[in-house]
RNA sequence: GCGCUCAUAGCUCAAUUGGAUAGAGCGUUUGACUACGGAUCAAAAGGUUUCGGGUUCGACUCCUGAUGAGCGCGCCA
């Protein structure tokens, strides 16, 4: 609501000063860092720079502006400090403004997206390979971007791209077949499947050639070895099994679980265009595709005629653009895939589609440990449920101290501790590594997600008890610092899910959640919810009503489990 | 070697994308429930924004050099 009104500001000011001064006029229009300068200041430099008049002239000629502006009737004052001109907000109207806006939020989709499709792919994880906590970020990151893009009015497709091809699967079937274990496999999937893996590793170093017994295996695999395809088939099946729980526990659901074998028998198509493009030059055996002075070359086609992650992305990437035309196409992939997912898009470039401007490699952050990156061929990963139970055990604890008689404990530890995991996770913004640090991913107190729940939960138990009617309050009672402060920062909510979807990061909406909970908090500590004066005590609750509103559709988008005791 | 990303309080991160006195949480110290949930609130201490140089009314933000860290760089994904 502050950005509709910024802008408006911005736009009026800009016309009538162009006209004025016969000139293009920019005009900056933003917020002061601190509340008591007022609520939108307009800084004039760069005006007086272009007019080259004296500073207070120019001030002087933009306040005129301002009362020709269609808002002008909002503001309660405006003053000049130096070369910024500070408004301050006419708390009375803005405030009623503002609850009727928001009471009947969460029950809207917004029409920001104008029903555009827009394909994510996330999670993603390696099949007959753990789910490591790196593909944890991709998952949770991924999830809370597609709840964020659906409640802005987007059409969502959400794919689960599995990594269920490529030569690791003949690393692990000859390991498999040389030195496997079935029934120790049979047992315990995942776990014998990548110490498989790392053994494979180990003998590498003693023995390079069998490396390429693995890739003629995969070679083989491709191209549809009975025995090796029911190897293969097994290890998915025992692996999506695991992944499921997870999905479960987290609240994920995917649209798609087309992974990379779904598109084995559409490569040759991509092949064969390039070759007709003209664009795939033979080099050292293995075909590529040549990106310029920028990049290294796509190399599409193995020397033995197999192909490569990238070939699967683009028959990926031509699949969905034929079946469900989306507007923008997301990947939510670590930050050391950069490099591919440029190349990917300058592959498509030089075939002529211009959607490459709609890929979008939403990258993130490593989970370091140590400093260093995690690697499945070291045996350095860590397990996502032991992460898990950690914080759903920290949780109990917590519960038990503070609340012994609570019932439903084991349940609602579960939500705590999940949702305080997820929210460690989005509360930053994407791009910065994260150390591995159970610690801290398991704090209950300060900006975590505990503490958003806890604040619901006040909301909630006072809610419960009471009736309010948002028709019958007092706007006088939000006028004073610590109410306005919460007005102002409900008007802001659909403004932060826009940005929260410019930026692809759901740490906007993260942050702004915890600004909501820390002003709702203060207010608490200095103002009487239940007091005798009815109107004043309605006042109060519809307020409230709206803050928990905000608190808990954003806690569901960004994949949080929202309870009501703890 | 080349490319990309990053460097802000002891620690984890912000800073309206070039604006005013660089802000939060954790940790440390101190204070607050016979009013509704103390997983909370209030306050104090803590900074040459890694180091030079430049651009301009104004730089944490842009350019340039250095240092340090991470990631990537043809037959893995």
């Amino acid at each position: 609501m502050i950005d509709k009104i910024k802008n408006t500001i911005r736009v009026e000011l800009e016309s009538s000063l162009t006209e004025l001064y016969n000139q293009a006029i920019n005009v900056v229009v933003e917020e002061p860092k601190s509340n008591n300068l007022g609520d939108i200041s307009i800084p004039v430099f760069s005006i007086v720079k272009t007019v080259k008049k004296p500073l207070n002239e120019v001030v002087d000629e933009v306040i005129k502006a301002l009362g020709k502006t269609s808002v002008k009737h909002l503001f309660a004052e405006i003053n000049k400090i130096g070369g910024f001109i500070n408004l301050t907000l006419n708390r009375l109207t803005f405030s009623k403004d503002v609850i009727r806006d928001k009471q009947v939020i969460g029950l809207n989709k917004l029409d920001f997206g104008n029903g555009k499709t827009i394909v994510i792919d996330y999670s993603s994880p390696n099949i007959a390979k753990p789910f490591s906590v790196g593909h944890l970020r991709s998952t949770i990151i991924g999830h809370a971007i597609g709840n964020i893009l659906e409640k802005l009015g987007y059409k969502v497709v959400r794919i689960n791209h599995l990594g269920d091809f490529g030569t690791q699967f003949g690393k692990i079937i000859y390991a498999y077949l040389n030195f496997g274990d079935k029934a120790k496999v049979d047992e315990n999937p995942i776990e014998e499947l990548v110490k498989l893996y790392v053994e494979f590793h180990e003998l590498v170093k003693k023995h390079p050639e069998i490396d390429d017994k693995a890739r003629e295996i995969f070679k083989d695999l491709e191209l549809g070895h009975k025995e090796y395809y029911k190897l293969w088939e097994h290890f998915r099946e025992v692996s999506l099994a695991e992944y499921m729980k997870v999905y479960e526990m987290l609240n994920v659901h995917f649209d798609s679980y087309n992974g990379e074998a779904f598109y084995n028998d559409k490569m040759q198509a991509v092949v064969d265009e390039l070759t007709v493009k003209g664009l795939l030059v033979k080099d050292e055996g293995a075909m590529i595709v040549e990106l310029g002075e920028e990049m290294p070359p796509a190399l599409i086609q193995k020397s033995d005629g197999s192909t490569l992650y990238i070939t699967r992305d683009l028959a990926a990437l031509f699949y969905r653009k034929n079946t469900y035309n989306f507007d923008e196409v997301l990947y939510v992939v670590g930050n050391e895939q950069k490099l591919h997912f440029e190349q990917l898009k300058a592959v498509v470039k030089k075939m002529g589609y211009d959607y490459y401007q709609d890929i979008h490699h939403i990258n993130f952050g490593l989970v370091l440990q140590d400093g260093k990156k995690m690697s499945t061929r070291k045996g350095s990963i860590v397990k996502l449920d032991d992460v898990l139970v950690e914080a759903v055990n920290l949780s109990l604890d917590y519960i038990n101290e503070k609340n012994p008689t609570l019932a439903n404990k084991e349940e609602i530890a579960q939500k705590i501790g999940v949702s305080a995991i997820i929210f460690n996770d989005l509360k930053n913004h994407r791009i910065n590594d994260i150390e591995f640090n159970l610690q801290d991913m398991v704090n209950f107190i300060g900006q975590t997600g505990p503490y958003l729940q806890y604040t619901s939960v006040r909301i909630t138990s006072l809610l419960e008890e009471n009736e309010f009617n948002c028709e019958k309050i007092d706007y006088q009672l939000f006028t004073n610092d610590h109410s306005f402060d919460l007005i102002k920062t409900i008007a802001q909510y659909e403004e932060i899910l826009v940005k929260a979807k410019e930026e692809y990061s759901p740490s906007v909406l993260a942050k702004y959640l915890l600004n909501l909970a820390t002003y709702f908090n203060s207010f608490y500590a200095k103002e009487k919810i239940m007091v005798e004066d009815e109107i004043e005590r309605n006042t109060k609750l519809c307020l409230i009503s709206i803050i928990r509103n905000i608190l808990d559709e954003g806690m569901n988008l960004l994949g949080m489990q929202v309870i009501k005791k703890m």
